[in-house]
RNA sequence: GGGCGGUUAGCUCAGUCGGUUAGAGCGUCUGCCUUACAAGCAGAAGGUCAUCCGUUCGAGCCGGAUACCGCCCACCA
């Protein structure tokens, strides 16, 4: 006798163990070579950095993509979901910083290792120290520690995408600085350079003094925060009144080199082209007209600050005014902000800057103002504008056929509205920003040569300079700064397929069918993944672009450390396994919509697991009492090479009523869950496995079925083969009600296991196959043929859901539940009520009652305890309790207000010209149809209502 | 300053082509430990689809306006 099968679903005792066995095997490496009629399917995970901790929307980002995956794996598509991670340039380095600032902090404090975790400021102090050490230990050894940072941390999202079950093939995992991945990187960088697109300059960037490094425009967020609008009086140098301006930061003033006010202004027709004098400084400068200026704005007059803002900058330029630094790159002041200030923090030099003018009388006055302040993405410090020389690339070329592609479709963005948002953006694009001043990442292939001053732009490191012919390239400077992670990350469909060799993989897998990220990233990587893609491999990097949603909490707040409103997935897949976190999240998953994400939910889905896990028990457990031989016929019959399948139903009246009914609703399911699914509708294709396996295999289909079953399998051998349960089996042999029943059954883990491959894994395996199968994910997604439609069974199967219904229903309103009364049922249609007397033991059975009789006439209109079961249909419930007069006569009240509401509705509708002539004729015909049954429905309703109120 | 989204049951959300009586999960209430499952089973209650106007034979759905909430983009000091 076998093990018991535990009451209660463990997953924990269940999911690690697949998750190891499928990567053993390698289950989901795709096949090495092209098959006809096989297409490939690819798709490259958005490589999650090695800084990452796997959070709910890389699990949401995972179980859509896995599902997606399986579901075409069980389509028969030979299927790549290529791994892989990224360095994370800025956010490792900050880590290994913090890392190594915590350690010399606490050997010099004495502390040995322990330096307490005081909160930000001292991750701060951390990181400040950390910087301080990684410039002494210099650039290799720090590159190397980072490396050894990775190779102990940056396993934890494999780890954490093996549990969550991920069908990747990890033979191919893929990580951004491979020595092959960062070939490729230098090689697009010396290609774009080589075309011109690259180009190094002087520019106005943002700088973050925290972590010491220019960032692009998209890194950069802002926010509006309360702030001051200072009003400050330059005086004319002639000594005749001044001119006020307004700024909301007045340390810049220290580098103003010019005031400005619109050309039409009136105002100050006669200040322009007049010197003013900044005060602090004392630096003369002129009063200028340009169109940049808002009349409207403050007082009309602006400073001019052209080192430390883009506007400034660009007023500069038209001008020809200097520009005077006076923040570092520590957002310190310099020396030419003058002697006072130097050294100062910015935010303390404002404080002296609005103070000392206060006490010199320019300050005219402050009002409040709200300012919008860039802060940095990662260090969420506020960025500062900084005159510095960087590398850009040119995105306009780049960026006209990545628009083209996504106009025409060749690129299908969806949801839509995703459309238009990209293309706005891409028609705006500006150029970008692709240096960094870090050590760790893909440092620039880039060498100056110290003699002659040529820039040399190779592949490999120069022997020699080739213009000035310094052949020991002695003289030779390599360029210090990296590139933006998402730089070589834009790369990443066709660098991990082994570009720039023309490899077989290349070949087969580029491009991507499919490609799945959040909306945050869309420019930062999905953008560039198409400019790139378009560029070097002149065909779009994935043909599709679906944009998920985010996790939010239960009251749809975003998740976040700060709020402590964090669900950790690994905490929570323990605690429900991971089956029920997935389902959670697919079934809620409605594309453009936020995910309102709870513990709760994923306790409902739990519970879906632990029903799947009971109905694969009843049937198991079952199944060990029959006998060899049947067992074997079973297991025949399951096997889809032993020509049964489901195509055996092609004679459906071998079939029961109950099997020809769960088979046409079976591929209905199916439909619409490869409908769903097609569309990225994952709440739609989870709710209808969840609705159809719940509710009608469970609910109806097992119940219907449980005597045939229980009683097929306590009997003994020689008994078996005979009877009804026998002689509808396809093969005349194996029961029939066994075997339709563990088809269904197995048929629904198939449409199941994309969503829960873990539990649909283990009950699969225990299904009696003749033949050893390695998984159940790379079995048919769907078993059933389109023979199998049968809407006469759906129906007949219908009228006698009604009729139960309306029996359970009757006795709980007349508080019969715990007897089993009988019943008679009058029903017009000789067809219908031959079918309640064929069903008649199971109708009892199912409803709980004694006995039934039938008749073809029916009753007079309020008869005690009639109930109304379909227009053709009543039923009566015989019982010794009393009737509850005044309970009935509330509820037939109820009923005929309802009925009266809905008769009004539909008689006002047929009264109506205009509907009849204009609306369509099924329309009409379904109310006219309605009609009639409510007036009937009225009928019996007010006959019931006279009785009761006589009948006391 | 532009652009986008949301408002449906106590809570969280579905609702594709405009078509009969607007659905689910959770929660609530009633009755059941019925030999797969009490993480279960059988029932019930609960809605002016934010508001107003319009289009239409017919509107939760289409158009317009309003209110509230949220998001994104933007170099207005």
């Amino acid at each position: 006798m076998e093990a018991e099968i535990p009451k209660v679903y463990a997953p924990e005792a269940i999911e690690p163990r697949w998750a190891r066995a499928w990567i053993e095997e390698k289950l989901y490496r795709p096949a090495d070579d092209d098959a006809p009629g096989r297409p490939n399917f690819c798709l490259t995970i958005p490589p999650p950095n090695i800084t990452g901790v796997l959070h709910m929307g890389h699990m949401l980002e995972h179980t859509e993509i896995d599902i997606l995956m399986r579901w075409h794996r069980m389509r028969g598509e030979n299927v790549l979901w290529l791994p892989g991670t990224d360095h994370a340039a800025i956010a490792t380095q900050m880590i290994v910083e913090r890392e190594l600032g915590r350690e010399a902090l606490a050997k010099r404090s004495g502390l040995a290792e322990q330096v307490e975790d005081g909160g930000p400021q001292s991750k701060a102090a951390w990181q400040r120290e950390g910087q301080r050490v990684r410039l002494a230990m210099g650039r290799e050894a720090f590159i190397e520690r980072c490396w050894k940072w990775k190779e102990e941390n940056g396993g934890t999202i494999r780890r954490q995408m093996e549990r969550l079950g991920a069908s990747v093939d990890w033979t191919r995992d893929r990580f951004t600085m491979d020595a092959a991945y960062t070939r490729a990187v230098v090689e697009v960088f010396v290609r774009l350079y080589e075309k011109g697109l690259i180009y190094r300059g002087q520019y106005i960037v943002n700088w973050c003094p925290d972590c010491g490094t220019a960032v692009s425009d998209l890194e950069v967020i802002h926010e509006d925060r309360p702030g001051h609008l200072w009003y400050i009086r330059y005086p004319f140098v002639d000594g005749s009144g001044y001119v006020t301006v307004a700024t909301t930061r007045p340390e810049t003033m220290l580098g103003d080199t010019a005031v400005a006010v619109n050309p039409a202004d009136e105002r100050y027709r006669d200040a322009v082209g007049r010197n003013v004098v900044v005060p602090l400084v004392d630096r003369v400068v002129p009063v200028i007209a340009d169109d940049f200026v808002d009349p409207k704005f403050g007082t009309g007059a602006v400073k001019v600050t052209p080192a430390h803002d883009p506007n400034d900058y660009a007023i500069a330029e038209r001008h020809h005014l200097p520009r005077v630094t006076v923040i570092d790159e520590h957002a310190r002041m310099t020396g030419d902000a003058g002697e006072a200030y130097c050294g100062l923090d910015r935010f303390k030099a404002r404080e002296k800057v609005v103070h000392d003018l206060t006490q010199r009388g320019l300050l005219e006055r402050t009002e409040s103002y709200a300012l919008s302040v860039g802060t940095c993405q990662r260090s969420k410090t506020v960025v500062e504008p900084l005159l510095s020389t960087q590398w850009f690339l040119k995105m306009q070329p780049l960026a006209e056929p990545a628009i083209r592609v996504v106009e025409d479709g060749r690129v299908r963005i969806v949801p839509e509205n995703y459309k238009k948002i990209y293309l706005d953006w891409m028609y705006r694009i500006h150029d970008w920003c692709i240096s960094r001043q870090l050590w760790w990442g893909h440092r620039i292939p880039v060498w100056t040569c110290d003699s002659c001053g040529e820039i040399i732009v190779a592949r490999e490191t120069p022997s020699g300079c080739p213009k000035c012919g310094d052949v020991a390239g002695a003289s030779l400077r390599p360029e210090t700064d990296t590139l933006d992670t998402w730089f070589s990350s834009g790369l990443w469909p066709f660098a991990t397929l082994g570009w720039p060799e023309e490899t077989l993989d290349l070949k087969r897998f580029y491009p991507d069918d499919l490609m799945i990220m959040g909306f945050d990233i869309l420019f930062f990587w999905g953008a560039r993944m198409i400019m790139l893609g378009l560029e070097f491999m002149h065909e779009v990097p994935f043909r599709e672009l679906y944009i998920h949603a985010l996790v939010r909490d239960a009251e749809r707040q975003k998740m976040s450390k700060t709020k402590g409103n964090v669900l950790d997935p690994l905490e929570v897949t323990e605690k429900y396994g991971t089956d029920a976190v997935r389902f959670a999240l697919a079934i809620s998953a409605a594309p453009g919509t936020d995910i309102a994400f709870s513990e709760e939910k994923v306790d409902s889905y739990r519970a879906f697991a632990n029903k799947i896990w009971n109905a694969g028990r009843f049937i198991l457990m079952n199944l060990r009492k029959l006998p060899e031989p049947m067992k074997d016929q079973l297991a025949a019959g399951l096997e889809p090479a032993a020509g049964l399948g489901f195509d055996a139903v092609a004679a459906p009246e071998r079939l029961a009523l109950a099997d020809r009914w769960i088979f046409s609703r079976l591929l209905t399911v199916t439909r619409e869950m490869n409908e769903a699914l097609a569309n990225f509708r994952f709440h739609e294709a989870a709710y209808t496995i969840y609705h159809f396996f719940w509710h009608e295999f469970c609910d109806w289909y097992v119940e219907w079925v449980k005597p045939e079953i229980t009683k097929t399998a306590e009997e003994d051998g020689p008994s078996l083969r005979s009877g009804q349960a026998l002689s509808a089996a396809p093969d005349d042999k194996a029961p029939a009600a066994w075997l339709n029943l563990t088809r269904v059954f197995e048929a629904a883990l198939h449409l199941l296991h994309p969503f829960m491959p873990f539990i649909t894994e283990e009950l699969w395996h225990q299904l009696p196959h003749a033949e050893r199968r390695p998984s159940i994910s790379l079995q048919s997604f769907s078993l059933v043929s389109d023979r199998v439609s049968d809407p006469v069974a759906e129906r007949e199967f219908q009228t006698l859901q009604e009729l139960i219904v309306a029996a359970r229903n009757a006795k709980a309103e007349m508080g019969l539940q715990t007897q089993r009364p009988s019943a008679q049922v009058a029903c017009e249609k000789p067809h219908d009520l031959e079918l309640f007397r064929i069903h008649q033991e199971t109708i009892l059975r199912l409803a709980g009652l004694e006995a039934l009789n039938f008749t073809s006439e029916r009753p007079a209109a309020g008869t005690p305890d009639l109930r109304h079961v379909s227009a053709s249909t009543d039923l009566r419930l015989f019982h010794e309790a009393k009737i509850d007069h005044h309970a009935e006569r509330q509820r037939s009240e109820r009923d005929k207000e309802k009925i009266e509401k809905a008769l009004a509705s539909a008689k006002a509708q047929l009264e109506n010209r205009a509907f009849l002539s204009r609306a369509p004729r099924d329309v009409v015909r379904g109310v006219e149809h309605r009609h009639a049954e409510l007036s009937e429905q009225y009928r019996k309703v007010v006959e019931a209502l006279r009785r009761l109120g006589s009948g006391e």
